[in-house]
DNA sequence: AATGAATGAGTCTTCATTCAT
DNA sequence: TATGAATGAAGACTCATTCAT
């Protein structure tokens, strides 16, 4: 009958209950910050939010689905900081302006990757997840689709190449940085994955194929 | 110096003893193919290697030490698939090649995701693998050594620019996969991320520059 | 400064959750009369107190945090009855009273020797009661102290040799009654240990030294 | 049919078969001594007899007969040290002998002290080690018989009071020793508990009677 | 609407004992 | 007779969820 709160059982009193459920959402995204998402229960996070264990139960049909709509917002707010780090498109070099962008995408994948690896153990709350990622302002392209926009403005300028294909870049980028924060998670206390960026960055710009009559 | 079980107890017997221990991983590895690996009990395993309740233990110290086995042996089978994947250096083109290549280790990668996401949810679990994968044959390196061999041998043929930093090529070809692979895997029936390889491949091999004084 | 439960879980209740707190104390001290100690599941002691099974992790932190309490109350309640056995000091004679005072721990040691003997078989069980007997109203000197003072004011009332050591009579009867209801326990239907102990009051009151110059 | 196993399945080839009846007994003797006796497994006992899991199912019915014999042997040991420990009747005072005795046996009881309480544990096993005991050279009175021959011989030669109960005085000299053994065993790192022990010697000795006519 | 005690199914792990070789 | 792998019955403990107050 309400408006907002669609297909859970939400607090009938549009203020004080919207409220709660929100600082459940909280409690449970600090918590998800915090530890493995295995060993939090739906307990810790009733006591996070300074609330009794069953409140949880007014407001989300299962704890899973609790821990859904705070791992939507966690990546929502995540992928939100995706805009500060583009550089503006015609400032610097290319060569400076991407790497400085990988290097913050880095950033925000290492702290993405727990949250995405986490969620691939279980199919119930993936499912629960995706739904909620959909509902939310963006949705999952909030990533990919301003480094893809920037691109495409540096290619007007003619500062890339316009055959080149902005969303091909977008993956190589996105995904050899992924790949870099995967390596550093795993390689505890390693050099640092940043460094390989600049190579990586430089060899994306200068292509594969041999120099044609050069030095 | 003996291939026996070295230190898990049980299985002196060399043989039959042998055979349970590796019947017991393939059990598990089944299994770990078909479900959430969290959803996988010590019984289940015991149940798909037609056997009772306890034996588990008389191999393995527990059944994480188990899974590290099973998820180790997995892995290794799947990344040894790369060098039926990796095209002869010098044959057909570079682009070809390439393509060609990551459309094997997309598939690699598709079922490797799993394995790789689910490791990360338990800690035990995860330092026992790479305790586990340390022992095996090759090691993690195992899919990144190849194609990187493989780049510098086409470098020396002249076909791709001796310039180009293999390792960050090697870094964009498997990281941009991976992401694929990934999507794949959210976006269960979507058409086909195998798709948009050929335009990867193609935008690395030219590279962003602006093409100067060209057609 | 509350009377509630401290540091254990559970039963904010005040009420109700201290009555089932209570109540599962009861059962598990019920049970440890009944039978041996190691042959008491933590399902039995739920059980013995018509609750679910998961309770008792409601109010204790562990099976032995839950035995260890029930010890306690259980040892406070059989070293309290000390006060009932002592005999007015100065009354009937020595001989008698401390005859009948020995009576008294006979039977109290009969009970007192399994939970003595069992809390010797698990260290962390041991530790736990110790902890719990410290925080009883009068800790673990309760029966020691009662006779002490006894024999202290019948050497002051001139009835026992005032150089008498009045700490070594008591070692001597709470040791000599502690033996016989080892005894009587191990020779399950003897006749009866108690038969010897009015030649044990008796020797010991009259000393070993020779009668000099004596009938 | 064979003269010495009796109701144990026993080795029929009267010499080896004993041979390693004897191994495993000694073996969970080893065992018992360093280590809480709930904690050893069968298989700790055929590891420690160095032979494999099942022979103990050769020589003994279960578990608990195998412990039953390995408690006797160990009982016996120790109990025959009383002997030792005795002093020669007449030679120095009646009051030096005890004390000295007693201290010898305090440091016996100590060793005794977590035989006696892991027997009372378990039933079953109590049962078997009576048995056994019974079988054993002397049985259960070895310890109480020497020091009641030793106090009857020091009456003969007068040095103490004909008319005292021998019986009772060993009582009180080996339960006050018993006590002061678990004392010292609850109380971990306490002064020493055989500092009370001439007090006790004495106090027996002089009796409680208040001394008339005398200093 | 909030509370939080009660529920009870489900997990891993241990270990005495058996039995085919 | 010795072996030691296999068995399977328990046991302690966790935790999402319910529901009377």
């Amino acid at each position: 009958m309400s408006p907002s709160p669609q297909n859970e059982r939400g607090a009938e009193n549009g203020d004080k209950g919207a409220a709660l459920r929100s600082r459940l959402v909280g409690a449970a995204e600090q918590l998800i910050q915090e530890r493995p998402l295995v060993s939090i229960t739906a307990r810790d996070i009733a006591r996070a939010a300074d609330v009794s264990g069953g409140v949880l139960y007014n407001y989300f049909a299962s704890k899973n689905d609790l821990l859904a709509a705070a791992l939507a917002r966690r990546h929502s707010l995540l992928a939100a900081r995706i805009d500060e780090i583009l550089p503006p498109p015609g400032a610097a070099t290319i060569e400076e302006n991407l790497t400085a962008f990988c290097r913050g995408v880095l950033k925000m994948h290492r702290e993405m990757l727990p949250l995405a690896t986490e969620l691939h153990t279980d199919p119930d709350l993936f499912r629960k997840f995706i739904g909620a990622i959909h509902r939310e302002p963006f949705g999952p392209r909030q990533v990919r689709r301003p480094i893809v926009s920037y691109l495409r403005e540096e290619q007007q300028l003619g500062r890339i190449d316009p055959d080149a294909d902005a969303g091909a870049v977008a993956t190589l980028l996105l995904g050899s940085t992924f790949m870099l924060a995967m390596h550093s998670q795993m390689g505890a206390g390693k050099p640092g994955a940043g460094q390989s960026l600049p190579a990586i960055v430089r060899t994306l710009i200068r292509g594969l194929a041999p120099q044609t009559g050069q030095t």
